[in-house]
DNA sequence: AATGAATGAGAATTCATTCAT
DNA sequence: CATGAATGAATTCTCATTCAT
């Protein structure tokens, strides 16, 4: 990576940091790099391109060395667990103003992609605690493998914060010795006093599932939606181009919502014609709408 | 609190939750809650205090409710912290939409006073895990109540999340006794096996010094505004005419504010002149001048 | 229409035809209406809208006139196509700017649908002259109807230079009059010579084919179009999710073209989902195939 | 000329034939062309000298195959007029995209330079015309030559069209002796009939005159200057406060410039908080007085 | 109380032009 | 000659806020 790309990235990820993706303008960044405004477009094409940058080259680069470790099968489980936690640690200094800026802005979703990736992210160390835990405990922790991936995430996750604010008063080694012995904790007693696990299977896919689609809501169907907004259009003063090609849509619309597997994209089009009204109310219902893909 | 304004805040709520206090607009608002934008303006005097009284509603709600919890000390104290998760899990999902924008966008550092608030919440949340450990595990567990209160606080906010996302599939009271089951397990365990512990006062001090301290201002007269402003210009690299624009603009500046009664389009003159600097420090420098006017 | 709006309007065509619309800027249309920027956008949401709202304002009112007049089958033929002709030039001095910008930029396409539509127009003209035509010289004329509809539509666009510069110096009805002498002497003399016609209809179609699908570098069927454009998109890097969303509206694209009966609202749906893709040749592509709608 | 150069000339009427010359930046220019982009600046000092190369080029190429007709006086004159007119059509084929580009954008009054180019131009093809309908129809034909230009420049125009689009489908030679034939029609009847004439050489003096001065400026004093200005902020209605701010800068700006060395700053300072004025007549004495610098 | 038109500062982005290599 | 990185002014557009009604 270039040089210039380089440092325009990094004081990206400083601002980012400091006050937030939004909060943040291009030309903060481009005065606090030294540069032009306009040098920053030469290396990314949009704000938006410079935080998926920003990502793409802060996830690579943490997560070849994560990856070198989880995957060295010679290293026994909980010593991988724990030297996997370790380097973790160790990333956060060295990348800190990346992790920082996850921190304070957890939910980064400039777009779809983005927040598939996020999603994804957090779904792939729950999956690498998970197989340790079975790999560290064997068969008899299968039960609990969910719940202690999950408690082991929520320990990593608050001594984090410390390991961000003041690295320099931690031994890393010895927190993720302590956080691994705290693993065993609950573990070995989950093992000994099989209590009913919280997490299963299916309830992380449920999870997953909400997580996804969420900023939907529902409160009508979609039917009631459809023909509250039907009677909004025919309610308008509109062109009779206009109108035909708004009404055609929504009776598209319709027999989309009708057929046993409503094509996505068929909906995603009808509404995008739909959204050619700019009607406060029309715009909502079509937000309602939009929730049921 | 008025109808009307109660709909503002849950709105206001609800768009900040999906989709961020910044990507939302004013405009957004009040199409959602079928007003005006004007009328936001009536019951809220900025964006930013719409805010604060999220924040203040919310909170006093939330807290309300918790905070009966922990003072009643006729609850026995293991049975007052699963308590305590338990209302909290509860009171996650009546206030849904409140809790997913705190989650969203971790620091919603707006200004320096909700910083504060933020950081002593967190504080406060530690705090209260702390005394019930003492309570619960006595002495011996004092070396590890900080530890203790962080990973109680780590499991805490981990399940948090399974709560926000699906809240119908979980048994809060069980989800709580778990928890607290956790605790239990890794609390003993260190008083058993007396391990060093990673956190003392003097740490979480540190810490708290670290992250408060980010970023602070002091006050300054105006004359040592201008005086670092042609320190800042000097250490600019300029062509010699822009330099001399520059450093007399200051000249003629200091010399009229040395004047009884300064006049006022003088020093804006001069001001716009020193505003062809786009220097970031530069521009914070100006707007501070700008203010003694 | 609002005052207001109306001001805005009569601004930016006065600009527009002063300038033309690439070289007038918003700041200067605000400036010279004494409005703020912003002001603007309260009325028209682009600035290419603002262009949209002068031609179709600018046209209902011009043709509402000229229709009356060439819907009046009480008048004679040709003394009607001798009012059109001095009523378009009244019309002309009536919305002087409006039609200066049409002569200055004598091909804006913004936009497909602005092609479109000015297209159209022209089409629509020739169309009225040749009408008129043959009831004026009978069937006698029918093989020259559209060269004399061209010869008209040129003597007339060459005078009406003359009216827009200096309109006070001309005499409408008398000009009128005397080109629909011009066109008698055409007329009359092609009747009696019978030359050979330039213009046939299968030429003027031929024409009007090659002068739609310009700018284009080939002409293409839907098909090779839909296709280059998977090819486009497989060629793009994107996250899977979006990757396949285009796809899908692709193929729904495809297969809504094999249908006897395309419907028109599937396919603006889908190529408004397509148009999430910013890239300048799929783009291209788009717009290529909206026109076969 | 050199190969790049001419690669970068065709390359740039191309494009500003396909989108306009505003439209059309000089990267795409430099892409479509295979070049870097600075290399463009070593041809072409500019944008606006690429276009006036473009049109120098265009019309030396275009003129010199024409005036060698046009002055060739051993050609009978009716006889020169079609092959002006059959070379005319050839030359818009050859140069397709040049012509298109003058099609496009009807007045490309990049400068006043070329404005008065492109003006000459439509006289010199008036001219051309009229001396030929002279020498053609004898001094019969004198009070009609104007219209007689006029008339057979609009046919030409008109037929232009179809060259342009589908040359393929016309014969020019034909063409061009269908349209002196029409001519002939027009001359003939004029002759015979004797109607009173549309244009006469003072009325096309006169729009010579109207389309000439569109935008003009004079020279003023700076004091003329600023007492316009005082004037011009006189008649807005402000707040007292602003124009109290504004008024005194003006006092200040008049002592300053009465000063025998007038400082530098203070007319920059005083200007930037009267450039708060966004009114357009204001801006521009604005920029008249910073000239004065 | 409520409205929505109006504002203008500031945001992202584009682009002609320059310049060191 | 050629390049392409760098610039910064200008442009379109957004949005929190104000204000007359």
């Amino acid at each position: 990576m270039n040089d210039k790309k380089r440092l325009i990235l990094d004081t990206a990820i400083k601002c980012f940091a400091n006050k937030g993706y939004h909060a943040t303008s291009i030309q903060e960044i481009a005065d606090t790099a030294g540069i032009a405004k306009g040098s920053l477009y030469f290396y990314f094409k949009s704000k938006e391109h410079l935080l998926i940058s920003i990502f793409e080259h802060g996830f690579t680069e943490f997560m070849t060395k994560m990856q070198a470790i989880a995957g060295d099968s010679d290293i026994e489980p909980r010593e991988r667990l724990i030297r996997l936690t370790e380097v973790q640690f160790e990333q956060f200094v060295e990348n800190h103003d990346f992790i920082m800026m996850l921190f304070k802005e957890h939910a980064l979703h400039i777009n779809e992609d983005m927040k598939q990736f996020l999603f994804g992210l957090r779904a792939q160390t729950i999956e690498t605690y998970r197989s340790h835990i079975l790999a560290i405990y064997g068969e008899e922790a299968r039960p609990y493998m969910l719940d202690g991936a999950s408690l082991f995430s929520g320990l990593n996750h608050e001594y984090s914060q410390y390991v961000l604010f003041a690295p320099e008063s931690l031994d890393f080694r010895k927190l993720a010795e302590f956080l691994a012995d705290r693993l065993d904790d609950v573990m070995f007693s989950m093992i000994a006093k099989r209590p009913e696990p919280i997490l299963s299977e299916a309830k992380i896919e449920q999870f997953a599932e909400k997580a996804k689609m969420f900023s939907f809501k529902k409160a009508r169907t979609v039917y009631d939606e459809i023909s509250l907004l039907r009677k909004l259009i025919e309610g308008l003063q509109l062109e009779s181009a206009q109108r035909e090609d708004l009404l055609s849509s929504i009776q598209v619309l319709e027999a989309e919502f009708d057929k046993p597997n409503p094509q996505k994209v068929i909906v995603k089009g009808m509404l995008a014609v739909l959204k050619s009204c700019k009607e406060k109310e029309i715009r909502q219902v079509l937000q309602h709408i939009e929730a049921y893909l």
